[in-house]
DNA sequence: GACGTCGGAATTGTATGCAACCTTTGGATC
DNA sequence: GATCCAAAGGTTGCATACAATTCCGACGTC
């Protein structure tokens, strides 16, 4: 999946990525997969050993990662997986849902035909992966829809910025099991996308895109509001 | 004016600053203000020399300008001041204007009574550098509101994003020369805002804000259309 | 017993060196 | 005369070495 990252687009859309950038790369998977905890200490030396790389690059990684805002960078202190905080969860999903609203009023003006039946097609394999309570393949499939329809917006620093923000948030989506009774009505605010997508009506895709992120991230919150992490 | 950058509130709030981050922050500058032309060359060796320091902090420094999109990183090749492109310009503005409307909204329920007065404040410093014909004066308070209405939103992502965006586009800023029609224009729309902002009347303020953004770039989009930079 | 201070160990910050790669220039061939 | 190839020069990419700073513990003092 890994949505080609960085200012992509424009800056990084070269073929042959340094190591800096996989160890990024890498990192960030790392970092978004729970592997490294929030919070938890990134000693340079031993991160590069493990990664099997010098410090330079893995130290360049470090900086890319902390504009990204996955990790925390204290001058002589080190780098440290950034804490997670419902306060910025919801921070970020502010910002995000106005980026789905935008979107919403763009895509209905600039998508093509062919992409439009790849966004149902992607769509139809949310549905099977639902069918089959697949959770992994459902948020592929899922994340896939977004990212389709934020291309088709043909503005990549759009793109390039929910990817940024995505990025933060992505961390959160591994603590949530969705609720069946949450997943269901996901799955039919999905319906109500497509539809809309397919009526090029603007303003009702961006009112549903925006919701849509709310009540996915709504749970979560409360989830979150028990056991706060920093 | 230097807006603090970086996933600032959260990550670069120390007060040490790596000799990398004052790298960035002095490249940063020399791009914005044209110092640097758009597509030149950014010899590590010669620039290293020129800043005073060694490739290795002026590398992650290129790393940081290169997420933030004024640079243009390409592997084994070097880097370059990322070129103009009345493209960019206008997908930034499309993106920033969804989050001054975001803005708008948020705002008038979170602004606290000072940071009005701040705001007005700053509102009149502008019509004073107005007044005047100063346009340096009027940029910075111009800014300066701006990114007080930002940060009354209370949301750091909402903040660190918007500053993002602007540092691209701030390289377009120097190249117009405001006609005097137009500024009386923006004068106006600033007024309107300001009012609409006393009365916490968000939707008209989101509105607002979205349109002078708009109105402020597009006749540098004009002057751009015929001397287009790569 | 608590607090402050001083050293040592560990870690980060910066500089430099070497290897890999790209660019360019010169020449040879078609 | 144009095109292709090759070698040299220069630049970037990564690793390592050295310097600066912080952290932690021990010791001494109040």
């Amino acid at each position: 999946m890994r949505m080609e990252s960085g200012r992509g687009e424009t800056a990084t859309a070269t073929s042959r990525r340094s190591l800096s950038e996989r160890a990024a790369d890498h990192l960030r998977e790392l970092i978004v997969e729970g592997e490294l905890a929030p919070g938890e200490r990134l000693g340079e030396t031993a991160l590069a050993a493990r990664l099997g790389i010098s410090r330079t690059p893995l130290r360049e990684a470090f900086r890319l990662l902390a504009r990204e805002g996955l990790v925390l960078l204290e001058p002589h202190r080190g780098a440290r997986v950034a804490p997670l905080s419902l306060e910025e969860l919801e921070r970020t999903v502010e910002v995000m849902a106005a980026l789905e609203r935008l979107a919403g009023r763009l895509v209905v003006t600039r998508i093509e035909e062919e992409e439009l039946r790849e966004i149902e097609a992607l769509h139809y394999d949310m549905l099977s992966a639902y069918a089959r309570r697949d959770l992994h393949r459902y948020f592929r499939a899922n994340q896939a829809i977004h990212f389709a329809i934020m291309r088709a917006c043909r503005n990549p620093v759009l793109l390039d910025t929910y990817e940024g923000l995505n990025a933060h948030i992505r961390r959160y989506r591994y603590m949530a099991n969705l609720a069946p009774e949450r997943w269901r009505e996901a799955v039919a605010e999905h319906e109500e996308i497509l539809h809309h997508l397919k009526a090029r009506d603007g303003e009702a895709l961006a009112a549903t895109l925006a919701r849509h992120l709310e009540h996915k991230v709504r749970p979560l919150a409360r989830r979150l509001r028990d056991g706060e992490g920093t």
